[in-house]
DNA sequence: GAGTGGTCTAGACCACAAT
DNA sequence: TTGTGGTCTAGACCACTCG
């Protein structure tokens, strides 16, 4: 069932996109757009408020709504999902297991999983390539009401989001990501064929389901050149944040 | 004025960042809150939506708003500014321009600033520090027409954001972000001091007035361990996407 | 001053979750 | 079955932008 705020957020989607309101022209007025798809006021201003969270818009009062960009973001699920990003963009992705170990969480771990400091978690290594090239080097640490699901799945698994959900219908809804930059170590020089000290772009993530219980928290390292994370943001739509390190 | 719906937001925030309801909890229901709160019930739905596209709560169909975390994300602004930033995290900014001059765009920058390539731009570089210490590197290409109003300010200028807005009451108000991690140039070894081939989280920049016009594009690098990038998503808001590097 | 988006109300019905 | 959030309506008033 597609909502009517949603087809109407299809529509102006794909006008943008299509080029039919260039960055930097005006939308229709929130009447216009109404009385064009005969529903209420509110049902349109539910559309254009997700255009605006998306950041294809941008919006003040008593002007009306300005195209900001002609390209949608992706969604959660191809940001979670390596495999299904890669997918989306028309590359193959694969996967190997490089360790797979049970072991107690490390305090940063425990952190992440809101579990007290050296219950069991699993801890798996898995080399990911895109069109048979190494690209990132993902170390996760999985909860342990997960872990038996993780270790039935295949050792070249393309998808372990997909595998999960198949296997026990584990759905993740919501993520925390931090990114900085490191330098390669002994394993990501090995693994990803890098100069030792390289720098690497480093993205630590802990996934949730939609209750909030954590799932998994994993530290991603990626190949220079390969990958790069973009965010549009602004003052009425804020999701990227600058921390001190720690 | 603060709204009906800002103030309800507020009062959600603080009790959820003062404990009142942990990581996990469920907040109250809608109309719980709208009694409490004597408004109708859209205007409590406006307020739990901002929390929403915070990343403090989740939501879904049929069950109650769940808490998923208890620190909320910085504003737009102080992700714009640097001064700003460091402030509301009891540091110290400074700032001195290392070059300044005016040229013609590159091919980047130009398609970053929807100017043809060879209009003329300018460019400035400045070294960050915080607390004394340089932690960043930036160059910024200004388009024309905030060109002499940036001319104007102090060489050690801490705030180009505030400066700009006191002298031409300029408002920056949508940004986009590209973040990847690059290697260490002669420049950035000389004024940030590091080793020349040490890693560098690299955040490149656009920003715009509310109209969408471009005002200046950026690149800067941070020294490593001196700042972390945070971002919240999930399938209900997704801000943060994946690029292949291009 | 006319038009636009921002806020708010008071209702209705539906889809889904919990029990 | 009951309660919850998700969708939608039809109106009202206000703050703001723009010609």
């Amino acid at each position: 069932m597609t909502r009517r705020h949603q087809q109407i957020a299809n529509d102006l989607r794909e006008a943008i996109s299509q080029g039919r309101y260039p960055v930097g022209t005006a939308l229709p007025s929130e009447s216009e757009l109404a009385t064009a798809h005969d529903v209420a006021r509110g049902t349109v201003r539910q559309a254009v408020s997700t255009l605006l969270a998306e950041g294809l818009i941008g919006s003040r009062q008593g002007a009306r709504r300005v195209v900001l960009s002609t390209t949608p973001s992706q969604s959660f699920s191809q940001l979670r999902s390596f495999s299904e990003w890669a997918h989306a963009h028309g590359h193959s992705a694969g996967g190997a297991v490089v360790s797979s170990t049970r072991r107690p969480a490390d305090p940063e771990e425990a952190a992440q999983l809101l579990l007290p400091v050296g219950a069991e978690i699993l801890h798996v290594a898995r080399l990911r390539t895109l069109d048979g090239e190494p690209v990132l080097l993902e170390r996760t640490a999985y909860v342990d009401w997960i872990a038996e699901a993780v270790e039935r799945l295949a050792d070249d698994c393309e998808s372990v989001t997909q595998g999960l959900y198949d296997d026990v219908g584990l759905v993740l809804a919501h993520g925390e990501h931090r990114i900085d930059a490191v330098t390669a170590g002994t394993l990501e020089t090995r693994e990803l064929g890098v100069r030792r000290g390289s720098p690497l772009l480093r993205l630590r993530r802990t996934t949730t389901t939609a209750e909030g219980h954590p799932v998994e928290t994993a530290d991603d390292r990626y190949k220079p050149g390969s990958v790069v994370f973009a965010i549009r943001n602004s003052t009425q739509s804020n999701p990227l944040a600058r921390k001190p390190a720690g």
